[in-house]
DNA sequence: TGCATAAATCAATACATCTATATACATTGA
DNA sequence: TCAATGTATATAGATGTATTGATTTATGCA
């Protein structure tokens, strides 16, 4: 069950970030631990800049986040933040098949 | 880890679907089991064509099904399209938080 | 200081999505 | 067949998002 409109927003916002092929590609490549946005350039054949808002974007919504060193820019995904979304998908893999009756 | 381009596609597609806090609200009501739309809309003080808008978006990312009994029809979750998304969020729960040698 | 590199921002454009209104379709029962 | 009810579709205006190329900021090193 989904409890408070806060949430609401925050998960609407979270899964608009993952709308999205290039930023599930990343989602994979951080899966497997920190990088450095000239790796994940290297990796995806995404022009830097556009990377760049993309990246952006998982952070707005708080699904990655940054460590700054020396001149590069390292990217890591926040576990705490799909541990929320997770609840959300598991209220749709335990629905319940049975028929409330109708009001109508 | 994320497998091949076909579901890259239907996750981001899914993953849309799931960015409205409406159809969030739809979720959390189909979880406890089948509705029909009547019942949804009673439920969220949202206008009838809006509301068949957003199950039909549901149901194209095929998150929802239906189920039509006389003149009314029956939203209900797909547990497997939900089964699918769980991956894609465990890949981001259970992330690696070392750091990869940077290529640069 | 001056230059090279990493990353972010800005401006412009194209495209997709949200919402509301109006309308159409389907089913039921008189 | 007609009217009533439940649901779906069409359209249009407003808003949001994706992408590109040019520019800017930040850091490290000669």
């Amino acid at each position: 069950m989904i409890d408070s409109d806060l949430s609401l927003r925050s998960a609407s916002r979270a899964f608009q970030a993952l709308a999205d092929e290039t930023r599930l590609k990343i989602i994979g490549l951080l899966a497997d631990g920190e990088l450095c946005v000239c790796d994940l350039a290297g990796a995806l054949d995404v022009p830097q800049p556009l990377l760049s808002f993309h990246l952006k974007t998982l952070r707005d919504a708080g699904l990655a986040r940054t460590r700054r060193e020396g001149r590069w820019v390292h990217y890591s995904l926040d576990g705490d933040a799909f541990e929320d979304l997770k609840h959300v998908i598991a209220a749709g893999i335990e629905s319940n098949s049975g028929a409330n009756p109708c009001k109508c």
